[in-house]
Order: C-alpha cells, then structure tokens, then sequence
DNA sequence: TCTGGTATTGAACGTATGTTCAGTTAAAAT
DNA sequence: ATTTTAACTGAACATACGTTCAATACCAGA
C-alpha cells in the first residue's frame, strides 16, 4: 500500500541500512549485533525485523544496491571510442566512486565470506559484470596496439586492485585532493598496460 | 624447562596456530569460535589456554609472525643497486611470497579491525616498514630519473595493493603458473611507474 | 611399582547472540 | 469519537560464546 511522503516506515528503513553500513564497515559483519545497529537508530532490536527479514539479507542488500550502484554509474559514464581514453576515464571513475563510498567498498570487498552461498553467487556475478568491463577495454586496447599485456583478465584484476586500494589509505584532508590522487592513479594505470613505444 | 623432541606440547602449539590460520582465513576471526579450533587440533577448547593466553593473542600472533617473515625474507632478497632492477626483484618476491602464503595474507590485510589497539599499533608499524621499504626504491629511482612518480607514498600503495590483490583472484593448477603471474605482474609495476622515454 | 608433574578433560560461569511474538502505543481514516 | 492499521516494545527462547578450574589421565624417571 503506497503511504504518504515522510512517514516513518519510508525513513526508518534507509536509516537501519546507513547504521548497517557504518557498523559493518567499521568493526566487522560478524563483530556487530542487531541490537546495535538497533541503539544506532534508536529503537529495540525486533523493530529491526519489520524492515529486514534478517541480518544476512541486510549484508546481502548494502553489498547488491552497491555493486549495483557502481555499475550504473560506470555505465553512465562510459563513452567507448579510444582504449587509452577510455581506460583513463575508467580509472578516474573509480577512484572517484571508490573515494565516495569507503564504507561500502570496504564491505563489498572483506565481507564475501560472511554471505551465504546464493547470496554469494549473485554478488560474485554483479563483481565480475564490472571486472569485464575493465577487461573489454584492456582486450579493445590490445587489438589496436595500444596495450601490451599478455593476458586481459590479469591485468584487469590487478588495475582493479591498485585503484581499489586507495580507500585503504586515503583519508581526507590529508596531502593529495581527490582530483591528485585520480590523476595519479589514472597515470599509473596506463602506464602499467602501455608499450614501451606509447600508442 | 626445556623438553625433549618430538613431545607434545612442542608439536600442539604449532597444530593450533595452523589450525587458527586456516579457519581465521577461511571463515574469519570473529566468526572462528575457540571450540571450532580446538576441534580442528582434536582437543578440548579448555586445553587452547595452555598455549595461548586468549583467543587475540592467536591473532596477533599470527599476523605479526606473517609480517616478521615477509621483511626478513625481502632484507635476505634484496641486493640493492638500480632501482629499476631492485623494483622488478621487489615485484616478483612479493608475488612468489604472497602466493605461497595466501591464508597468512588474508589474515594480516582483513582482521585488522580485530585488533585490540596496542596490537593494532605493532601490526601497522610492521606493515609501514614493509612498505617503507618499497617506497625507498621508488624514491631511489625518481631521483636516478628512472621512475616518473609524482608521490612516492601513493605510488608504494599503489604497487602493493596491486601485487598483493593477485592472491584474489589466483587458484592452483589455472591457466597460468606462479612464474608466469610473477612476470607480468613485474611488468606491469615497472610500466606503472616508469617515464615514458624508458630508463 | 610408585611418584611427580605435565597435558587434558568436562563442566560450569556469566554474558551475548539472532530471532519471535503477544501486547502496547500512536496516529491516521472514517 | 470510534475504528483500523502500522510501528514499536520488551521479554522470552534456544543457543553459542570466551574463559576458568577442579578433577583426571597419562607418562617419564626413580
């Protein structure tokens, strides 16, 4: 039944989801109870139940509306054309994504074993849709001559890992702007797939 | 009191930490219960504190022993001279070291968290040093001319993130072998951080 | 065979967990 | 003012946790 804007079950929900996240993210799936997440929002811990059916599919949803979320926006952006363009707008959007979202990055990445297999099967798919993705460019960029690698999906995991680490120590703040820092990257990336004798 | 060889006690401290490292890998710290480990060794839960004083001294433990290895393994490698060289030899002892260890890896990169703060601090100081260490060659080769970096730091995470991110992906008996993943990886850290005219 | 001491058990302690649900509150609908 | 309905509480359930410790099993040395 649709309800009128602002009721509480339309703000309650987002809210359990945002102290999810923080919780998670800060101290561990495992390491958090419901009745945390419960206090974090206010409110005792069976409320939780009427939002979520239990916490595994609340791990479960911040990890898909995520990946998910990275995906369209990638999407988005995407322009096609040129391999070495594209892979440096690739790399600048995911630095971009990446440094918006720490938290669920964070979660998306260390709590995969926490979910159980089907749940696990799905976000292993949603993870591989946007690795080949990166793998499309590198393997475009090998045909033309621009890249040289010997094998796309290596490169591609490991172009992926470099980016990717940046939430592990980039704090705000701090020496580098995020602009700095996806330039940087975005460098290294290129460099890391491109001959010796450039395009 | 020294004992003789081969007794029990000397050979059941060992069987729980790789019993420990194993499940801590598999499953994580704190969804890995003292009962589950003890049942790995075949032993009752009580018989683990007449070897280790509580469950986070197993963590510790294990992660400051993977740490310890891993810099006196490289010191052993190292050979100083051309950064070029010396970064290459960087690029292929971490990946040859990292996967013949994948489970200590895991641990030491994602229980962090659950780490008390004073064993957190020890932890991350042997993980600076480490990656001090990488960033040293960089600084060398940036002022050789031989590297084209615009910061040092950024481009040492960069560098590990990625190599250490081969043990993500990396499965025995793929289409690739160890040497082969060592030597593209070399590749590809060199390329990220070289300037565009070679060495 | 007896003795000394180490290795280990098994039960117990207090606390915390995820989840359920009968009952209460509060607000919207009539 | 009365009914309806959704939101939430608070207590309870069964189970599991890390850790301790008196009691026992085991084995080397005498």
């Amino acid at each position: 039944m649709a309800r009128k804007t602002g009721s509480h079950a339309e703000i309650t929900g987002p809210r359990i989801r945002a102290a999810a996240l923080r919780l998670f993210a800060a101290e561990g799936f495992a390491a958090v109870s419901m009745r945390r997440i419960a206090a974090e929002v206010g409110v005792q811990a069976g409320a939780l139940y009427l939002y979520t059916p239990d916490k595994q599919s609340l791990l479960f949803e911040l990890m898909k509306e995520h990946l998910d979320a990275v995906w369209e926006a990638w999407q988005a952006e995407d322009e096609g054309g040129d391999p070495v363009a594209r892979l440096e707008r690739f790399a600048r959007f995911h630095i971009r994504f990446h440094l918006e979202r720490p938290e669920a990055v964070f979660i998306a990445y260390m709590e995969l074993r926490n979910l159980e297999p089907e749940n696990f099967a799905v976000i292993e798919g949603l993870r591989g849709r946007y690795e080949t993705a990166l793998e499309d460019i590198l393997k475009d960029g090998r045909e033309t001559g621009a890249f040289d690698i010997p094998d796309t999906k290596l490169a591609a995991m490991a172009i992926i890992a470099m980016l990717t680490g940046v939430t592990t120590w980039y704090r705000e703040g701090g020496r580098l702007g995020r602009a700095d820092v996806a330039e940087i990257y975005a460098g290294m990336a290129l460099g890391a797939v491109r001959g010796r004798t450039g395009a």
